[in-house]
DNA sequence: ATGCATGAGGA
DNA sequence: CCTCATGCATA
């Protein structure tokens, strides 16, 4: 709990964001879509601590084999998801905060860690896709561009970061804001706020925080930098800004939002192990896995998609764990001997599941032990 | 800090 | 329907 504006939000300085991925990989169809980023190119950054000098190990039975998406079909679907990665895509698919690559690694990296290095042409990012006004800040963009193009302290003349920061910048940057942000005595809400009353565009205290703690994609990432970046050298300078950050909050929230369903914790259990057999369950599949579990379709279809987006968000956070751990989204079981990682969730995970899942069909596609009804019965503990 | 939800935009 | 960016609500 924190307070809500009153008072610091019990600040974690060196907190970790998670500790132990759920699950990497986006799967085949995402991931290969989603082209990876790899600013392992040209790091002078020799200032940069590299504590995260974690080795990366290539996957264990991982089958490191595909080069290119291949057309496999996760479930039952046609045809996963055939997006040809363009440039850029939105998630850092590869680990940004790996750190500028340690120089062990770099050398061993040409090949292990991804299936898919040669995918892309070199470590030059993608130019075309880095486009500033890519979303919807194009009122935001524009005045960073061309009005404000000289601000910043005036020394991005020819670095271009505000443009295409790397990892490392943003990375430097994050916990920068998060520092200052808190020696200035502002909460994360705060901040999402002022943001609103600066630029006009309003900001949560979630995204604030999923800023701060990285767990955006890049291409968001780089969007929001160049906001906050500003709102910290207001911040900084301006010695009232409490008033940007109080003001402005008649903004009525009449919708109707649906309420949030709490899914149990041994219904969790099952739909992730629904989700390490298939993470795109057909439409079909859902609805079964719905009725099943006593669940909305949709309940369950957004908690798919939530769980996707999740395993990308933490995918390889610092190529530690992630790398070794990974699953193969499209097979429709997980090959055995895996090293269950440790989900932050608690999620069951750690027992050893029951590796051998024939390829289920859709009658049989259920784990034993979900019967919805016996929930109570069944959480043993 | 994170889980579930919404909505825009894309096939 | 999906992904992706975001946020309300909650643990």
């Amino acid at each position: 709990m924190f307070s809500p504006d009153g008072g610091l939000p019990a600040a974690h300085f060196g907190l970790l964001p998670e500790a132990g991925p759920p699950f990497p990989r986006g799967g085949f169809d995402g991931t290969a879509a989603q082209p990876l980023f790899f600013p392992f190119a040209a790091e002078p950054e020799a200032t940069r601590d590299p504590p995260p000098a974690r080795a990366w190990f290539p996957p264990p039975a991982g089958p490191p084999a595909k080069a290119e998406a291949r057309p496999v079909r996760p479930c039952s679907q046609p045809s996963p998801e055939p997006r040809t990665a363009a440039c850029c895509g939105s998630t850092w698919t590869s680990p940004p905060w790996a750190g500028p690559a340690p120089p062990g690694a770099a050398t061993t990296l040409p090949g292990p860690p991804f299936p898919s290095p040669a995918a892309f042409p070199g470590p030059q990012l993608c130019p075309s896709a880095l486009q500033p006004g890519s979303g919807g800040l194009s009122g935001l963009g524009s005045s960073g561009s061309s009005s404000g193009a000289a601000s910043e302290g005036g020394h991005s003349s020819d670095s271009g970061d505000e443009d295409a920061p790397t990892s490392e910048e943003l990375e430097q940057f994050a916990k920068d804001l998060k520092h200052k942000r808190i020696m200035l005595g502002f909460t994360q809400a705060d901040v999402g706020l002022a943001l609103g009353t600066l630029y006009g565009k309003m900001f949560s205290q979630t995204t604030i925080c999923r800023f701060e703690a990285l767990q955006l994609s890049f291409k968001n990432m780089c969007k929001l930098k160049p906001l906050l970046q500003r709102w910290l050298n207001e911040a900084e300078n301006t010695d009232n800004m409490q008033e940007m950050c109080n003001a402005e909050q008649v903004l009525a929230q009449a919708r109707k939002r649906k309420r949030r369903t709490s899914i149990e914790t041994n219904v969790k259990g099952t739909l992730e192990s629904f989700f390490r057999k298939c993470v795109k369950p057909s439409p079909q599949e859902i609805s079964q896995i719905a009725e099943d579990l006593n669940l909305d379709k949709d309940v369950v279809r957004v908690w798919f998609c939530n769980r996707r987006q999740k395993g990308k968000r933490l995918l390889l956070p610092f190529g530690n764990e992630a790398e070794g751990v990974m699953y193969d989204m499209n097979q429709p079981l997980v090959p055995p001997g895996l090293p269950v990682p440790v989900t932050s969730q608690g999620y069951s995970l750690a027992h050893s599941p029951p590796v051998y899942m024939p390829p289920f069909h859709k009658s049989e596609m259920f784990p034993p032990a979900l019967q919805p009804g016996l929930s109570t019965s069944n959480s043993s503990h």
